[in-house]
DNA sequence: ATAAGCAGTCGAAGGTGGAGAGTGCCAGAT
DNA sequence: ATCTGGCACTCTCCACCTTCGACTGCTTAT
């Protein structure tokens, strides 16, 4: 649809641009090393690259700039994530080096790392649980009528969740109860956990401690939603590419709504590393950005999601290569472990 | 030092100047309801009152701006947070009404109503740990060598750290060390089970069981030095204060390195509720800006602290309230726990 | 001590006029 | 049939100027 040299030069305005932030006129275009025709040539060509919608002028007598299907060409010819370079593959071979321990911690460290590759803002969402399988309960009673449960997840995760009794209990009785619940449910995962049929299982159990299991239950039941842990790193890089504060304001006001954040990246889990520009995000506010992300995949299973969020016309090889590699180290990383 | 009417003039300028964010000249102020005198008269007292360094000129002919100094002299003259207003007063008991349950959702959400009352950027810091006591330890295995040791404190918190062993070792001798451990360490405070002599302790251990047991002491020791928890919302609404992207993303930078915050938090910790303006705050990328704080009490011991970030122009009164009461309902709502 | 008046200063806003960067189109070259 | 050079045209940007208005500071009168 697009013959090779309409390609050549809506390349050459794409990366000139996303460099410049200036529109770019037919004489730059020519100038470039790639393009070898006059700049009358290249006007023909804008001109009807404009009409079929990949450029836009901001005015006449301006020079151009990419539409979001303009980007969306750049990309889709790029053709998957380029190389690392040096610096950047050193410093990613370095930091999962390095890296071990608290997997919390990792994840925060890892959207740092994906910031400061990218300059661009990073989000990194935790694995999911539902495939972990639960170590260990326990039950601690933090006041008569507060129990707090505690869960040890195979992945080194930990949920907590304060239960309310209906009545004072005793420590003694929680603890029976806390052995009841070990037995029922360690070396199961949280989701077939959370299918236990409560009722008969609570049959044999003493009256004491029958409420007390009943509402441990009811909260595993409940605990797994929604319960994503997200990391984000280097606003302070990414805000540097707008120049309205306002821009920046209403995507900060996005960031914070974490639950917003998780489903633009797991709207796109299950297809690979990807690219959402512009409006592709479905999010209003997010008009003059985009976002670069990529599943991790832990022991064979897609555990969560990593990406970048920047500005519509940012350096969408470098972002790609990063995000592709953290990810990729990050899923091995996380599976030794 | 200051007579009664340059205090006044002086405050009507603040007040403008917060307001508008414009210069403010000598006709407002003489128009303004408190102050009963001429224009000219104002003239003179304000040539005065920059003399004496509580105002500045942008240039010849335009009007005044307070400086450091000026705020500081307006602060201190509010005397202590006044009352909210009953829009706000509402928000804060039903917030406290309807919050309960785990204790970093809601330190995070308190955040969030700090921003919301303020339309400033919220930092909350969590619970000092040092003086909650242990009220259970655990020790689990996640693979032959790595243990994870949960310990849940009173207060409802939890700290992991996984600890990496030596030597492959059995499910049975883990649990056997954690046994030991809790024996030794539950009842008692983070502090004092940090200081416990390892070493005459493991004098009557088994071989197997010794070395987990010293991993796991030298993680607690280690452990709680920190780990505060900080919890920052509302940026967004304080990015909006500001005209420069530039100004923006430093103050950014700065909430990113968590560690800067919350050291800028504890400086005033034990001064109760107070103000740091501009440079006062000892960061020069905070310049712009000023810090409301105060420490909030659990239990008859200040635990954390609170606090808003804003630029200088910011409404004191409405800041100085709004950490008043929230961190006073914050801790009376953490101390029922 | 306060007020009134007045000259002076400076920035903001608006208008003007190139300069420069672009475009579109046409006619001629390849 | 395609490309190119040339040309007229458009529109922004910038520098410059002027006007306007908001101040101040000073001097003088009360």
């Amino acid at each position: 649809m697009l013959d090779e040299r309409k390609a050549t030069i809506l390349r050459a305005v794409v990366t000139e641009y996303i460099e410049t932030a200036q529109p770019v006129g037919s004489g730059h275009v020519a100038s470039s090393a790639e393009v070898n025709v006059s700049s009358a040539t290249v006007r023909n060509d804008m001109a009807a690259l404009e009409a079929e919608g990949y450029l836009a002028q901001p005015h006449t007598s301006a020079g151009r700039i990419p539409t979001e299907k303009g980007y969306r060409f750049f990309v889709d010819q790029l053709g998957g994530p380029g190389k690392l370079g040096v610096t950047e593959s050193q410093q990613v071979r370095t930091f999962f080096n390095r890296t071990h321990g608290e997997m919390e911690q990792m994840l925060s460290d890892t959207s740092r790392l994906l910031s400061s590759l990218t300059h661009y803002a990073a989000v990194v969402v935790g694995p999911q649980h539902e495939v972990a399988t639960i170590k260990s309960v326990q039950l601690v009673s933090l006041s008569p009528r507060i129990v707090l449960a505690v869960l040890v997840l195979s992945s080194g995760a930990i949920e907590k969740h304060s239960i309310e009794l209906a009545a004072d209990t005793d420590e003694l009785v929680v603890n029976a109860a806390a052995v009841r619940l070990s037995s029922l449910v360690v070396g199961q995962t949280l989701a077939s956990a959370s299918t236990l049929d409560t009722d008969a299982l609570l049959l044999g159990e003493g009256n004491d401690v029958a409420p007390v299991l009943r509402a441990a239950l009811a909260e595993l039941r409940g605990e797994h939603r929604h319960d994503d842990q997200v990391f984000i790193g280097g606003t302070s890089d990414m805000v540097a590419s707008f120049d309205a504060v306002r821009t920046v304001s209403e995507i900060l006001r996005i960031l914070e709504q974490q639950l917003v954040v998780v489903s633009l990246l797991e709207d796109v889990l299950d297809r690979g590393l990807s690219v959402a520009i512009g409006r592709e995000t479905g999010n209003e506010a997010l008009a003059d950005c985009s976002i670069v992300v990529a599943p991790y995949v832990v022991d064979g299973e897609t555990a969560g999601s990593i990406g970048v969020l920047g500005p519509t016309r940012m350096h969408y090889d470098q972002a790609l290569s990063a995000v592709a590699v953290v990810a990729n180290r990050l899923g091995r990383t996380l599976s030794e472990g």
